[in-house]
DNA sequence: GAGATTTCATCAGCACACTGACTATCGCTG
DNA sequence: CAGCGATAGTCAGTGTGCTGATGAAATCTC
């Protein structure tokens, strides 16, 4: 008899919102590379030769799932993956010439696949509906790690 | 060399989201229920009887995902499952005592999280937040459906 | 320099989420 | 009423995402 309205609920909202991503991706991006692929993809193309616990930070992703994700990638011959020579317990990862082919034509497909997502928006709430969501997504980290993060130079 | 700014990009800032939410889900409202488990136990706090198929339409979930979420909601008794005496096909839902109970208990919680989690905006960008999201959903959605939702008296 | 602590990766376990295939049942139509 | 198509649910398979435990390697400390 007291059921809740879940529109008024953000992460609701947030789930069916992935959700749409999701659908979209598949249909316009990939069926093959999935978005998380992509990011950790995206992140070593920035910054070659980066551990996992580096990409993690960068994707914001967990240890574990990104030791998942950099599997497939490296199954499908799109990362190398090396021992670091000077410290044994980190695994240098670095894009192939074929991950760098692939980056390069998801990203064309990416723009315009969130071009589709956001086209109900008008251009003044498209940045606004990003904004507001990282804020709201920056906060929540600040909670988990109450780091100093004031000044970042 | 040519990496994306993920920050752009709707679904990844749609993951940070939920992974937001996720975090404060678990630290102020329960570890046990889930936020799906919760979104399917308030469908059925509203509409007693419904069956799988009627709830995935109302929480937004497929077919097999309900199944999953109903199964573990019935093995902790929150949830009753009997086959329809009309339709052999059907199975039919409705909430325990114990499931109304600990609805009630969430839902408390589940507002005060939500409260948490907005914090960082105003009051007008709270629900301009809220209504951007759900209408990128829902035009996605209806990129999945094309059914005629032109008017729903 | 040996021992304690920290750090990176892996693994097991659980939950969500989708697709595609299969089964059972219902409803319609000839 | 027999058969055919549509519908509800299940199952198998894959991928994301988390926690908590374990192991291995580096760093800090006495």
């Amino acid at each position: 008899m007291t059921a809740v309205d879940l529109t008024t609920h953000p992460g609701h909202l947030a789930r069916r919102l992935q959700q749409a991503h999701h659908l979209l991706w598949n249909a316009m991006v990939s069926e093959e590379i999935t978005s998380p692929q992509f990011a950790v993809l995206n992140a070593l193309i920035a910054e070659p030769g980066l551990d996992q616990r580096g990409v993690g930070e960068r994707v914001r992703l967990d240890r574990s799932t990104v030791a998942d994700v950099v599997g497939r990638l490296t199954r499908r011959d799109l990362l190398d993956k090396v021992r670091d020579p000077h410290d044994g317990r980190r695994a240098l990862l670095r894009p192939t010439a074929e991950g760098r082919r692939v980056h390069r034509r998801l990203t064309v497909r990416a723009a315009r696949m969130n071009e589709v997502m956001l086209a109900p928006l008008a251009d003044e709430e498209r940045t606004l509906f990003l904004g507001l969501i990282q804020r709201v997504a920056d906060a929540a980290e600040r909670l988990r790690d109450p780091l100093a993060e004031t000044v970042t130079p």
